[in-house]
DNA sequence: GTTACTTCCGTAGTCAAGTACGGAGTCAAG
DNA sequence: CTTGACTCCGTACTTGACTACGGAAGTAAC
């Protein structure tokens, strides 16, 4: 289906992704990448898979997840073992659920903050680092 | 109101917050965290706001913020003028809807994967990477 | 008022994640 | 069949975020 989509240089993959070409050598050497095959004294060529996976580590590490942490995801999309994929993954699922938690609260300091000053532009609070705390800002207000 | 309980040292702090002594001395020097003046020939003493600062920061830390980005989160909490900030806050707001957004999709790949699994344990297919594509998986999960 | 732990502070070292470098080999155009 | 751009590969350097070190000074318990 990609066979003759896989014409890309490293160079091309890596103005394609937009990273450095020494990040995806890096990435190879760190097994986030495979090395495609080169053709006996020839030059290796790549796909829009590599394209993607390059994309998803990039936005994976955004997020904060490590490399290890990324390697881990990979797995599990590359198919490994059905239980040990589905215990990976749901480890994984509380991580990003977690995450997901904590932005929220973020998020709602930050836009009640914007809509606040809009409000009354003179005075400001901002209960960005409250918004933090566990019990907090769910679905009632309230800290000690 | 909480000058009673400023009565940490650097190292209670340390491990209250559950940091090192030297990340707050660095953070200090980053500009992250304020040192409290030091009576004459004394020590410097934290309180709770101190705690909840270093959370913060190891909280946003996690989330993929830089200590500059944090920088920025931090000068909101402490109050800058009120355009400035609503600003700053604005375009932050923007960074952590994305990223919201990115997770979200991530934990609906990681979801639908671990249920598929439930279902079929033999068979597996994780669309992680494909997760991420812009169109995709906004209000209808269909991917191509 | 000595002993044992801390703080204070500057400087140096470490670790993850790249980024740069240099020389040999490959390829495409002229 | 040479020239210029690019690939390949190993090794070395850089950056962000700590972490460790060492000596002087503070402090708490005996």
């Amino acid at each position: 289906m990609l066979d003759k989509a896989n014409s890309l240089t490293i160079g091309g993959l890596a103005k394609a992704a937009n990273v450095n070409v020494e990040t995806i050598r890096y990435y190879q050497r760190r097994g986030l990448l495979s090395e495609p095959k080169r053709p006996p004294g020839g030059i290796r060529r790549y796909g829009f898979a590599d394209i993607d996976r390059l994309t998803f580590v990039k936005t994976a590490q955004q997020l904060g997840f490590s490399l290890d942490e990324i390697s881990d995801l990979l797995r599990l999309e590359d198919g490994t073992h059905c239980e040990e994929a589905s215990a990976l993954a749901e480890h994984k699922l509380k991580d990003v659920r977690e995450k997901i938690e904590r932005l929220v609260r973020i998020e709602k300091a930050l836009s009640e903050m914007v809509s606040q000053c809009h409000a009354q532009p003179d005075s400001i609070a901002c209960p960005l680092i409250a918004s933090l705390h566990e019990g907090g800002i769910g679905t009632e207000g309230k800290w000690d």
